[in-house]
DNA sequence: GCGAGATAGTACGATGTCGAACTAATTCGA
DNA sequence: TCGAATTAGTTCGACATCGTACTATCTCGC
């Protein structure tokens, strides 16, 4: 079965059994959860290659585009990364043990971490997010220019209303 | 930060960094499962007060609206769920720990099992997909008619060319 | 029949996430 | 200025998922 078919054929079956049930919303969300769970699949095969994981990579990302001599505090990471202080805890402490990452205490603060991104790091970030982007352009590239426009400001609504008074993370 | 702050962040970001990269799909991805991952994170905070997990709960709906004295495979239900089999099985021996589900083996096909949905399980799916049919319908709820029907077709359209040649699960 | 290959399911180890509890350091008000 | 509240980060336990390896069972061709 395709995804698509396996979520047809759920809206179908709860329409019959709970014809009560609105499911316009579901429909949807289980669409774009197929689309992201897809990405993420894919995306993580190929980085493994590289000996390195999607959440792994996530933070070398962030750090490549801050600038090569950014330093980071984990919060700050995890907030843009969309997870948990406590999650990026064993990320940090991989990424360090494999020289991909630097830490050093804040000294204006020294509670506070301060994350840099290593050489090693930084040419690992460069070819993951080429693998990446290739990635997410294939994933749209039946669409339109059209219809790209149409599904961002889409999109960009959904996330709007959505985000707004919720945390996922940080 | 909102998700779409940080989105139009990275996406803004990457432009200046690595000019040469097409962010297009990016964007369009990182909101989509920006959406998927708020979604999962609400309905698992509402879900939480049944004392039970998403996961778990995907089980019971698989099992719920195939009909009241339907027996699936692990198979199958690991196949719906778009999950591989070895994840299947915890989910199922918490569920039968629980007295959710219950199972037996197949008598045409010993290597087989067969999961059946108990009267607790089918009480607790039945509330569980009211959580997440309006938990759905809220996230869409700032979207037009007209907006949803796009919206609809274009990830239809996502899913069958991103699902096509790939498996996430089963 | 019967042995090779396929299939159903489970066990296990690795990674990943969260919430809650905890430590250490900072800030701020009385 | 000193104690209370806050904040940064880590640790720990529970759950989730995967890939690999394994057992048990079935199927099919000879």
């Amino acid at each position: 079965m395709s995804a698509n078919e396996i979520i047809d054929d759920t809206i179908a079956t709860w329409r019959e059994t709970r014809p009560d049930l609105d499911v316009t919303g579901m429909s949807l969300v289980l669409r774009m959860t197929s689309v992201a769970r897809i990405s993420a699949a894919r995306i993580h095969e190929q980085l493994s290659d590289f000996g390195i994981t999607l959440s792994e990579f996530d933070v070398l990302a962030t750090l490549r585009r801050s600038g090569a001599r950014a330093e980071l505090t984990p919060s700050y990471i995890a907030e843009v990364g969309m997870v948990k202080p406590s999650g990026l805890s064993h990320r940090l402490a991989r990424l360090e043990r494999a020289g991909l990452v630097s830490r050093s205490v804040d000294p204006d603060d020294r509670r506070s971490a301060l994350i840099r991104i290593t050489p090693a790091g930084r040419r690992l970030a460069d070819r993951g997010i080429d693998i990446i982007a290739d990635a997410h352009n294939q994933m749209i590239r039946d669409l339109s220019a059209t219809d790209r426009r149409t599904l961002e400001r889409l999109l960009t609504t959904l996330v709007e209303e959505v985000g707004a008074d919720v945390e996922v993370g940080a």
